[in-house]
DNA sequence: CTGAATAATGCTATGCACTTTACTAAATCT
DNA sequence: AGATTTAGTAAAGTGCATAGCATTATTCAG
């Protein structure tokens, strides 16, 4: 543990960010309001934020029809319009484009249909396209770019590599940092998206208020995303929470319980086949039903394994079939306490398929306020390189 | 993210944590090491230090003959024996207490046997004598213990208490902080004994280089221990680690291919059948090579599902079979081979069976630090209650 | 419409903690 | 014995936060 010494210029710093942490998130605050929020006395607060504003970190607002009796006061605001972040989904089927600024609002977000089969370069191509379009819509050029987060399916290491395995084809080849790097010289990194959507499940999703989260991406493929102590999880190698690698946990086959569930429309696409029998165990298939149960035994083990592991508050049931939640989320419950020693509460997750963007977006965010943070304060502009 | 303003008086105190963390840990040191490691001026280290050394945190050691050229310096040390801390492994063989100063220097240590079957009360009793033995031999009294840290079997619940299930007998009904707060005032912490030893194996065992460990408890029990991040990982309800309890891991099973191994000695107690088993496995008996073959492929199941799950950098080997570890660490390498994606570093522990007393040490230190931290740093009294 | 009450702003004086600089003290080396 | 090196100490300077007071802008009551 080391510790360092602070002189005054690194007290200033802290308050300056204090002053900046307590603008953003709230309402146009006056004066009085950020000194009661950060514990400083009121002209502390002034000059701070007075510096705030001529940095360009905030900005006036003048007062106008004052509701209460004595002088109104002027009302300073966190400037989030100064920087953007893009989290971006490059899936399989889809390539989903969000730009949000610092306070986390969403500024606008495009999505693009995706052949399956198409090639790296076709793919990149397709995002390049729909970065472009983000960009034009908000009237933004890619120098206002603070940081992009950028979500691909399988384990990702620290150079955004997935050289281990994909659902993209020939992605392992790819290297996405790289192709971005030829247009934003902001940092850019690429996560797994089972990580990016436990993230997103902390930030907006059902997990808000938990700090030791499971997130299952229950679909066609199987995968798991793990928080704890409010921080994403990746691992040495960045291949935590892969429990479904194991062949004791048979998450790998679990989705052909529903594939092969006799009564399912021949020619019908997996993710059809799937709807198909969730619909028909709520009608009463009992062949339907059966094959759910079946598929849920299987998916248990695996998030048994990885509750007795980590003792997570809650388990948030994402992905694909999360729309079936009404059916899975009872008997995957009663499997669970058969297994664990202490049964985590379970949830359904309510992002839909926008959860890897949005998780996306919250790591770029995270991005710019370590380098905030860490750094000093300076002028709000995008950083260089990553 | 709340942080709240500093001033200068915080500003004080946090210079003051600096120069007493810069003492600490390191031979005795003039003031310009201690200004120069903190980065503070040479008058600021002066007077700063000097306060410590009023306020009973540091001495001084006035100079004695120099070696090289100059005035020489005073020096001042951490006053490590301001205070102390113990650390208590309640085992089912064992009682083991150790006691240490501020700065972790093992000062007294006592091993007294247990009855396997002894009753909670006659157990306590035999911790409350190996304690008063520890402190008459180091000339202590209660009250120059600061911070005291039990490491029981089982999975240990906030309160203590170790309700769901032990290996000690009778113990799901024991209490033991209330037990010790008769005796001690100062805050008194239990935890799992694996828990325990996976920090005494970062702290002074075969993982320091390391942030991200799964201990693994390997005995006539098997269990784990997580550290994540550098910080012990409890889990939500403090049954992190506990992957045993899964079916599909056959780890309550896995020591029998050992007992029942084919020549053990009939009316060897199972602690001498394992050492046995191994020692047999060493000079060529094939059953036993067989036999232990079998527990590492059990075990390995376990341990994959803890690396898939939490990607460490290391695993360590521990229990009373680490003993055995030549036998166990490569066998056991090749199996994680087939069912992981990253295989971690595999060592051995060495701390024998001390690192639970170890381990409570070290969590009893950091309780000490915590209280630094967080309150202010007033003179060096143990602190009331918990 | 005028004056009192209220609440925010702006300014000045004060105090505190650290840094810089300069000077004195105590040892070794030539 | 004098030069050199390093430690200790004192004084001046800087930067920041706080406290208190005067000022300003608005509402409310008569």
């Amino acid at each position: 543990m080391a510790m360092s010494g602070t002189d005054l210029s690194r007290m200033r710093e802290l308050n300056q960010l204090s002053v900046l942490w307590a603008l953003r998130g709230n309402a146009p605050s006056t004066v009085t309001e950020i000194a009661g929020r950060t514990g400083l006395s009121r002209p502390a607060a002034d000059v701070l934020v007075q510096q705030l504003v001529t940095d360009g970190w905030a900005e006036v607002e003048e007062p106008g029809a004052s509701s209460t009796v004595g002088r109104p006061a002027r009302r300073y605001r966190f400037r989030a319009g100064a920087g953007h972040v893009l989290g971006i989904d490059i899936g399989v089927h889809k390539i989903l484009v969000m730009l949000c600024d610092l306070e986390g609002n969403l500024v606008q977000s495009l999505r693009r249909p995706a052949d399956p089969r198409a090639s790296p370069d076709e793919r990149l191509a397709s995002v390049d396209q729909t970065i472009d379009d983000v960009l034009r819509e908000a009237g933004m050029a890619p120098a206002d770019v603070w940081a992009v987060t950028v979500g691909v399916t399988g384990p990702v290491d620290e150079r955004g590599r997935t050289s281990i395995a994909t659902s993209l084809p020939g992605w392992r080849e790819a290297d996405p940092v790289a192709h971005l790097r030829a247009r934003f010289t902001c940092p850019i990194q690429v996560e797994n998206d089972c990580k990016l959507a436990a993230v997103a499940e902390r930030w907006k999703g059902v997990a808000q208020d938990a700090d030791d989260i499971v997130y299952l991406l229950a679909g066609l493929r199987t995968g798991a995303g793990l928080i704890i102590d409010g921080t994403l999880r990746r691992g040495y190698g960045g291949v935590a929470g892969e429990i479904g690698a194991l062949k004791a946990v048979r998450w790998l086959n679990a989705p052909e319980h529903l594939a092969t569930c006799p009564g399912v429309p021949s020619g019908a696409k997996p993710s059809e086949a799937a709807a198909w029998v969730f619909q028909a165990a709520r009608d009463g298939d009992s062949a339907a039903k059966t094959a759910v149960q079946r598929y849920i035994r299987d998916l248990a083990i695996g998030v048994a394994a990885l509750v007795l592991t980590l003792d997570p508050q809650i388990v948030v049931y994402g992905g694909g079939f999360s729309r079936s939640a009404d059916l899975v989320l009872d008997p995957l419950r009663r499997e669970l306490a058969k297994h664990c020693l202490r049964v985590p509460e379970l949830r359904a997750s309510t992002l839909s398929d926008e959860g890897v963007a949005l998780g996306g977006l919250r790591l770029a965010l995270d991005q710019v306020d370590n380098r905030l943070l860490s750094g000093q304060l300076a002028a709000p502009v995008a950083p260089q390189f990553s």
